[in-house]
Parts: structure tokens; sequence; C-alpha cells
DNA sequence: TTGTACATACAAACCGGTCGGTATGTATCA
DNA sequence: TGATACATACCGACCGGTTTGTATGTACAA
């Protein structure tokens, strides 16, 4: 009844399947969005089949959230640099933000994009687990920056009265909405025109310069 | 073999009933987004069955791309007190424009959503005539802006330079992802503390007060 | 041998889109 | 004016293909 599964190789590593299947899903979403992409896409991406899927993720969306997180994960460690408490100048630590999200731009021609952006646009509004996810990453991302912005504020003197957290979701906002813009408008360069701009504002909050 | 179809009302007005579905659709999408959003419950949301949309429409890409141009069109409609050329203080124009957005957020407790961003983070990756009809719509904002800022530049001297240009890409960003994460963070109060920080920002370019 | 990892086959709903047909408006000509 | 012809608007059953998800089988590792 079944055909004869002649020598097909498999791996039998749970885990790395499992990270497979997400780096398949954050790949072909990135592209096509949630809706846009099928499981049976994924799969083949990941070059696997559907009952495997299913066994590792209870259905689409669990796989879906899996992959906003994940990409969670992954921005933190890109950010490490810019985030990990040190010694240094806060504001220093701003810079090198500012320098690693314009070394995004430049990684190569593709428009950045980012999977929290994305879900939150498209799922946000209709589907409670991905807004959880999505809003749980964008909280991460502004509680950082506010950090620096009120460790900044202690070390210089701002130039004139302003909340880390306001300005925090101001440069999140910004930063989302600059990669939504600039993948329409199909300009790398429009990033990295704002956050030259967004460098300059925030350089601005301060006396020092 | 067909059912005999027995004393249906028709309205028979090609014109509103194309709109009927223009406005369903909009009305759909900006919950569910493209792929989300059938053509099917189109049709029920319009009142009208499918034959009947494929009358008015080639496909359902064609009637996306008429309802981000529609919300083109009402957009502007909506900008038009802060945009309409008048002789008045081009500054003051902007600060109109400003008080407009803030006004998308009262409107009621829905986030504000714009078709523009929707259809830009999710299609025009994939779907060049999305992508071209989201392009310009962005464009258009953009221009409007930055001609309100040129003419400010023209009448109150600028604290320091800047390029009007990049900075209406700036706003434009600004507020797109504004958008974007208050609809996930469920916060039309960030969008307005974005709004008074790009207004006090705006202000700063100019040495009026 | 038993549990887990993975493959295959299938189901039921749903998708965009087509098509034969009906109802209604309008131009033409007697 | 009134009958006729034709174009346009609208209807809803239907089609092939795709969707997510399930049921069931096989292989491997302990």
């Amino acid at each position: 009844m079944y055909k004869k599964a002649t020598s097909i190789k498999r791996e039998r590593d749970p885990a790395a399947t499992r990270q497979r299947l997400i780096d398949a899903t954050v790949r072909l979403m990135l592209q096509q969005g949630f809706s846009g992409t099928s499981v049976d896409q994924i799969c083949k991406e990941a070059g696997m089949t559907k009952g495997s899927f299913f066994h590792h993720f209870e259905n689409k969306e669990a796989l879906g959230t899996a992959a906003v997180e994940w990409w969670g994960r992954m921005g933190t460690a890109l950010y490490a640099d810019a985030w990990k408490d040190t010694t240094l100048d806060p504001l220093e630590h701003l810079h090198r933000m500012f320098d690693i999200m314009v070394g995004f731009t430049r990684r190569s021609d593709d428009p950045v994009v980012c999977m929290v952006g994305m879900m939150s646009q498209e799922m946000s509004a209709t589907n409670p687990a991905f807004q959880a996810a999505c809003e749980r990453e964008l909280n991460l991302w502004t509680e950082n920056v506010a950090k620096m912005l009120t460790a900044a504020k202690k070390l210089h003197k701002p130039k004139t009265k302003f909340d880390p957290v306001s300005v925090a979701w101001f440069l999140n906002s910004l930063w989302q909405g600059s990669m939504l813009v600039a993948k329409t408008c199909r300009s790398q360069e429009l990033i990295r025109h704002n956050l030259k701009l967004a460098r300059d504002y925030v350089d601005g909050l301060f006396s020092t310069t």
C-alpha cells in the first residue's frame, strides 16, 4: 500500500530539524508574509515532508511564533555589542547601535527586513498569539534603547527635558518605518539617511559635542 | 440544472457597485491583509456575488491596487487642509498636518492603520504592481511634506542645514512605523507621543519658536 | 522492544477564477 | 411611440488546484 521508502537519508537530529524549519520559515516569510507562505513550501525549503513538520510544531501558527521568537533572540545577539553592559559612555553605545543598524543596510542589496515588523503589520490585528509575541520583541528593543538613554542622561546634561522611554519608542517606530518604506522604495540609502538624522537627533538631546 | 433566479432586487449602479467592492476590500484588508482576505469574503462584505466581482475587476490583484489608489486619493483629501497651497506660513501648515494626524488617533479606539503601509509590508517584495502603487503613494506624501519644509526654509532661518526631502522621508518613515508599532502595542498614545516629538523636531529645525 | 523521528497518503475545506445564464438599460429603426 | 437588438450588470454553480491538518506507516536509537 505504501510505496517503499528506499534508501532515504535521514539525519535524525530533532533539534537541528526544528531549527531548519524555523530558518526556512524566516527566509520565506520575510519575503512573502505569513499567509503568503504555505506549509508545503516551508517543508520543501527545509528539505522535509509534512508529517515531519507536524511532528515538531502543532500548527502553522506555532511555527510562526517560534520564528518570531527566534528572530528576537538573533536580533539581541546582533545588537549585543551595543547593548551589553559595559562601563563605556552610554552615548557611545547608542552610536554603536546606529552603526550596527547601518551595517544591516550594507550586507547585501536585498532590502533590510524585520520579522517582527512584518508579522506586526500582517497579523497582530487578528492573531493574539502573534500580537503578543511581536509586542514582547518591540518592548525588548525599546527597553534596551531606553536604558542607554537613561544612562546617557546621567552622564551628560540633557539640552532639554526628555523622556527616555518616549524617545526609545520614537526611535523604534522610525526604525520599523524606515525598513517598511525602504523596501517599497527600493532604497537602502533611505534607511541610512534616516539613521543619520536619528543619530543627530539623539546627539542633539545632550549638551556635549 | 441552474436554480431559477427569481425576483432578486438588483440596483444596477456600476460605479457604486465598484466602490462598494473597494470599500469592502479596504475594510477587510486593513484588518487581515491581502493574502488573508478572500474574494468570497469581499463579495459577502460588499453584498454581492463572485460573478459580479469579476465583472468589475480582472482579478484580485487589480482590486488590491485599486484599493490602494483609492486610499491614496482619500488620504490626500484628508490632508487637504494642511497641504493646500495658501499664503499661510508653511510651518503653520506642517503643524496643521500634525494636528490632522493626531486626529486620526482620536477617531475611535481601533488602531490607526494605513493601506499603503500594510500592502508595502506584505506585498511589495513579491508583487511589482503593489510595490509600484505603494511607492507612488509614499512619494506623494513625502513630496507634499518636502514642499512645506522647503517653503518654511525660505521664510524662517533654519537653525542648521537640512535637506527637506530627507527630513520628509524621515517623517514619513516615522509615521508608518508609528502606526505599525502602535497597532501591535495597542496604544494610540504611542502615536501621539511620537507625533509630539516629531513636531518638536520640525520646530527645532528653525530659529523661530 | 519501545519511543521518537520522519515519510507517505489522504481528507475536507477553501482558494482564485470561469462560465452559462438572467436581468436591465440603451440605441436603433419602423 | 414601440418593438427589437445589443451591451452591460449581475448571479451563483462549478472547476482545478492548493490549503492546513490527520492517519498511518517505517526506520532508527536506546
